[in-house]
DNA sequence: GCGATAGATCGATAGTTGTCAATGCGTGAG
DNA sequence: CTCACGCATTGACAACTATCGATCTATCGC
């Protein structure tokens, strides 16, 4: 344990630090493992691209698209706001949800590979 | 809402087939969920970013940096293989993880974003 | 104000999953 | 052959999650 940090072993810095470098972090890796549980579920990847296709759905339309109960939709439009891919714009008695227009290359990406 | 391009339903095939178009059918859906479902794991995100990292390792030297007992380090590395991430090459007594080759970009994309 | 509608929340339940101890199965060293 | 070691499998258990019915809140039309 002669010098400073623990988690990089390497005595000389290398000139290209590449991605796959570090191990991943525990804190990293619980915030990439939370957003991708948001895409662990077939519902949720189709009303994310329902969403992405029509770029704004309210919660109404995704009940019988998805055939599934009201609370449940809401329940995973929870979901996919809380890691951040969509969100929820409320006008009126309803509520219009969009891909977040930072995450929508990593939507179309999610979605499409 | 006028929006000429987005019913998009014309026979021919146009030179832009975007991703969008389609709402995402139920086999699809769940074929991705299963993907996804096996990057949603802290433990599991760690165990690519070190086999990405190092190329190649056996599973007695994932025990340790992960801390979890052999039976769990097991169990993650199958769910891994199982989604086509990772590949086992029995060598004597050990095995050997590494990316499946064309896999390789995902699994540096879904380990670096 | 009143009834109707959109949506969130609560409570309950069935199914899934992460984890470990114990055990089984090959393989290599002696 | 026998023992030690690496790894997979099994069984059990706790934690989490997807789902729905019932209920509550907010907003609109009348």
């Amino acid at each position: 344990m002669a010098a400073g940090s623990k988690t990089l072993e390497s005595p000389a810095a290398p000139c290209c630090p590449q991605v796959t470098d570090a191990p991943l972090g525990d804190t990293e890796a619980a915030v990439l493992a939370q957003t991708y549980a948001a895409l662990a579920d077939p519902v949720r990847l189709k009303l994310l691209s329902l969403i992405a296709a029509s770029g704004e759905m309210c919660s109404c339309e995704l009940v019988e698209p998805l055939a599934k109960s009201q609370p449940t939709v809401s329940h995973h439009t929870r979901i996919l706001a809380d890691a951040g891919l969509i969100t929820g714009d409320k006008r009126g008695r309803w509520v219009y949800w969009s891909v977040v227009p930072t995450r929508a290359a990593f939507v179309r990406q999610a979605l499409g590979s």
